[in-house]
RNA sequence: GCCGAAGUGGCGGAACAGGCAGACGCGCGCGACUCAAAAUCGCGUUCCCUCGGGAGUGUGGGUUCGAUUCCCUCCUUCGGCACCA
């Protein structure tokens, strides 16, 4: 907090009306949860929170405008987050539907899907893994602003943030196709890789899928079955562990690959998600590597249609299957090769294929066959060769191969034959873009092009077009929880769900609930709560009983703070022009993915509504890193290693702990705790004010001493305001620290009396003003100046003061620095030269040498080569 | 696996449109004051050294007169995503 509040000091001083509130995200699962740790209600345990948050606040001298304080928990706040629900609600930005959504069956509650994290898939507040459960639940809409929220060109925020987000948006363009069943019902994909049509050689749809029953044969109805109910039992984690083995049942119907006719077995596999694109996929095994390892496990045929950008193809010639002088012949055609207990390993460029095949089939021993892999796929047998170009002439290189040698009788694919050689494994898949083959007419097409053409083609032939998808997710908001604005909808027999009128808000929480978990809702146990009237017929209706994530709450909040008793719309109009949007704001990288992604969903839904204007709702964002525990974890009660700023402000002052916390660690990267440098800045504080209190008569300065000062003085100004720019406070102590070590030397050289002294004195409390604000306020009073410092306007720098007449010139020999020579600033490159060569210690490296070169900077630096 | 950030003294960290590495502070050492200690003040504090210097910003290479800074390789740590078709 300190960092921002000194920043929004600084901004005052420079001149600008700065809004600087503050406010409490006070309903939510951490609160409620902590209540009910205590045995105390959620609603006293907040409130009390609240009271020890604003006076721990206030003791650490934070500028908040109090009477701007907003805290969301408040009827009068909670009125305007269900105004909000209502208004995406009317504008069909807020639905209600069944789906498989995340439980967290220790908080007892649904989560979106941005509040489920990690490997094991666990709950962002208590870590306890979800699962998964149908229920009915409440959705924002944030799918419809995918593309927008991928725009951050209206905003100064960080390239971190703006990856984090784009990255959880999960932008892929590629085209929907339509597949048709077997009995001709339509069944659409989405694929990324459209110039890979010609090589689906199967179709997996997710277990969920719609379909599955129907496509279903007779007899793979039980293992079909006994499979979609295993995967409804299991977990995401255990579903989408990317590691697990593939899974899978064939569902005995079959597909229609609009391309070419060709006729695919469609299966159904735990790999393919319900939630993404339209839960199913074509299998393309040549160059997916999920489709390789399922079709390599169970037997599906698999077509190269993609050749690699190499160009490289590789053959192994078993011992005793060619004539002899086949090495030698190859050598001497130059194919290069290697040699181990008689095999040979070869691999061929691409112009070089021709030529190998030619000299294999001439080489081939009868009741052999040798094949060319990689970027070509040919089988050469005694008789002839043949080219492995589609599913047909696979099987019937697979029927001959298994003839002649009875060890791949029982492969069930001619990949599989293959992938048995690990000299081939690495041609044998790829995932890269490149030419086409086995594509029918679009044989040959360049990989740059390919994606596009085929997008073209099946456009034109009415079966698929371009299309983008989208890895973000609707915002599940419904929270099975007490503490929660509740959501604004009767359930009524007639009406369905209606909305209750914006003059009947808020829906009131109640106080008298059971709030102790009982693994239901709190408020559908209370007794009479939920019972009320249609607000159309005025017939008996319920409520609904779940609340809102909290995320809605704070998804606005900044526009509560414009006005915060407001009574007839979320926010003063007036002052949203005046203020709107956040110029400013500050805040941990965590929130990247939720609060920040929701709020910026939030006011461009706000926007369409006509509420809000403007693309976005922050400006300027800046992170801070997190301070941890000094155990280098996160601080938690808990764990027992909280640093409470109470104890410090008591011991040290408050001005002392702000600005170590400004010093100690960078704010953007943050750090774990470590208490023992506040005594290096509790001197300093002490020092500034000795210096300013403890009388020292004056003595005869010289003016060089007087001109250092004020150049100390003017450096360090510009520095501490260029720092309070960007944000680097650490280096602003620092600063301050080094101008007070000069103005101790200049003290004791009997600086005190002069005007230069009354200047840096000056200028010294102002800057300190934003950073130890009483102490700076109370040596400003000492001084006689006129209250208050937090006044006063920001000092200017005098850029000639500042201005260096003395400069410290750098002599290197080769790089190596040999010596430093002071000249004075405005000094003409010759003489730069002159004064570098000059030097006794130059004179004695370069012994009578003659430099080859000399490199010179001017006023910084000069490099003599020899 | 993919994406991103970061590796500098005993510690937190400075410096980077390429130009004195280690500002400022902590800690530590020595000294002054003191009977003594604390506080305060002063000096010193990257490492090695034969006191001339030499090495040094995670590793190895490259570009350059010159690299903590730019490029490539690898290692480590942290964060995010992850069967997303």
């Amino acid at each position: 907090m300190t960092p921002s509040d000194a920043r929004a000091r600084y901004m005052r001083m420079r001149g600008f009306n700065v809004l600087f509130p503050m406010g409490f995200d006070a309903f939510g699962l951490p609160a409620e949860n902590a209540a009910i740790r205590r045995r105390i209600h959620p609603k006293d345990w907040t409130y009390a929170n609240i009271e020890r948050m604003r006076h721990q606040l206030k003791s650490m001298g934070a500028m908040f405008d109090w009477r701007r304080e907003a805290v969301s928990s408040d009827p009068e706040y909670y009125r305007w987050s269900q105004f909000y629900f209502n208004q995406l609600y009317h504008h069909g930005l807020a639905y209600r539907k069944m789906s498989p959504v995340d439980w967290c069956p220790n908080c007892n509650t649904t989560l979106a899907r941005e509040q489920v994290w990690g490997e094991d898939r666990h709950c962002e507040r208590c870590e306890t893994p979800v699962i998964k459960k149908d229920l009915e639940q409440w959705f924002f809409r944030t799918t419809n602003y995918a593309a927008e929220l991928l725009d951050f060109s209206n905003l100064d925020w960080p390239e971190r943030v703006r990856t984090l987000q784009t990255n959880w948006i999960g932008r892929s363009e590629g085209a929907s196709v339509a597949f048709t069943t077997e009995v001709g019902d339509a069944l659409e994909i989405f694929t990324t890789r459209p110039d890979t049509l010609w090589g689906a050689t199967f179709m997996v749809l997710a277990p969920e899928h719609p379909l599955v029953a129907k496509l279903t044969s007779p007899e793979q109805a039980q293992l079909v079955e006994a499979y979609v109910q295993q995967a409804l039992r299991q977990s995401d984690i255990q579903r989408e562990a990317a590691d697990k083995d593939k899974t899978g049942v064939f569902t005995g119907g079959y597909a229609i690959n609009p391309v070419n006719g060709q006729r695919i077995p469609v299966w159904i596999a735990d790999y393919v998600l319900m939630t993404y694109g339209t839960g199913a996929i074509m299998a393309v095994p040549a160059h997916d590597e999920r489709d390789f390892a399922f079709a390599l496990k169970f037997g599906l045929p698999i077509l190269p249609v993609i050749e690699p950008p190499d160009g490289r193809s590789k053959s192994y010639v078993v011992p005793g299957s060619m004539r002899s002088g086949f090495a030698d012949i190859l050598q001497a055609q130059g194919i290069s090769f290697e040699l181990v207990e008689d095999r040979l390993y070869i691999t061929l460029s691409a112009s070089q294929v021709a030529k190998y095949v030619d000299i294999a089939h001439r080489y081939l021993k009868p009741g052999y066959w040798n094949e060319v892999v990689g970027a070509q796929w040919m089988f050469i047998f005694d008789d002839g060769v043949q080219v492995w170009d589609s599913v047909e002439s696979e099987a019937r290189i697979l029927l001959r191969c298994r003839e002649l040698e009875p060890r791949v009788a029982d492969r069930r694919t001619v990949m599989e034959m293959l992938w048995n050689c690990p000299f081939y494994q690495d041609v044998l898949y790829h995932h890269e873009y490149g030419t086409m083959i086995h594509s029918g007419e679009f044989t040959g097409t360049p990989g740059d092009q390919a994606r596009l053409q085929v997008t073209a083609w099946l456009a034109e032939q009415g079966v698929g077009q371009g299309m983008v998808n989208y890895r973000l997710r609707d915002w599940l908001i419904s929270r099975q929880r007490y503490w929660g604005a509740p959501i604004p909808i009767v359930y009524c027999p007639e009406h369905g769900a209606v909305a209750v009128p914006d003059d009947q808000l808020p829906v009131l929480l109640p106080d008298d609930v059971e709030w102790l978990p009982t693994g239901e809702s709190p408020l559908k146990l209370h007794p009479t709560w939920k019972h009320t009237t249609c607000p159309v017929c005025g017939g008996p209706a319920v409520r609904e009983t779940d609340t809102m994530d909290t995320f809605m709450c704070s998804s606005w909040y900044h526009l509560r703070y414009l006005s915060p008793h407001y009574d007839r719309y979320p926010f003063d109009p007036q002052e949203y022009d005046y203020w709107m949007p956040v110029d400013t704001y500050t805040g941990g990288i965590e929130h990247a993915t939720m609060h920040l992604i929701y709020t910026r969903f939030f006011h461009k839904a706000g926007r369409d509504m006509g509420i809000m204007r403007g693309p976005e709702p922050m400006t300027q964002l800046r992170n801070q890193g997190i301070i941890l525990g000094e155990d280098s974890e996160k601080m938690s009660k808990s764990r027992g290693n909280v640093i409470a700023p109470d104890d410090l402000v008591s011991r040290y002052g408050a001005d002392t702990v702000r600005a170590y916390l400004m010093f100690f660690a960078r704010w953007d990267m943050g750090a774990p705790w470590n208490g023992s440098g506040i005594e290096g800045v509790a001197r300093w504080v002490r020092r500034v004010w000795t210096l300013m209190l403890e009388p020292v008569a004056p003595g005869d300065p010289s003016p060089d001493t007087l001109r250092t000062l004020r150049r100390k003085l003017h450096q360090t100004l510009r520095q501490v305001t260029h720092d309070f720019e960007t944000f680097e406070f650490n280096t602003i102590v620092s600063a301050l620290m080094e101008l007070l070590n000069e103005m101790y030397k200049a003290r004791d050289q009997g600086a005190t009396g002069s005007s230069a002294w009354a200047e840096v004195l000056d200028i010294y409390l102002r800057m300190m003003a934003p950073v130890t604000p009483h102490v700076a306020e109370e040596l400003w009073q000492h001084l006689g100046k006129s209250y208050s410092i937090h006044n006063q306007p920001w000092p200017i720098v005098d850029e000639e003061a500042a201005a260096e007449d003395q400069i410290t010139l750098v002599v290197q020999i080769n790089g190596k620095l040999r010596d430093r020579v002071m000249v004075p600033a405005g000094i003409s490159d010759e003489d730069t030269r002159q004064a570098a060569l000059a030097s006794d210690a130059v004179q004695k490296h370069l012994a009578g040498t003659v430099p080859r070169k000399v490199i010179l900077v001017p006023g910084k630096l000069v490099n003599i080569v020899v």
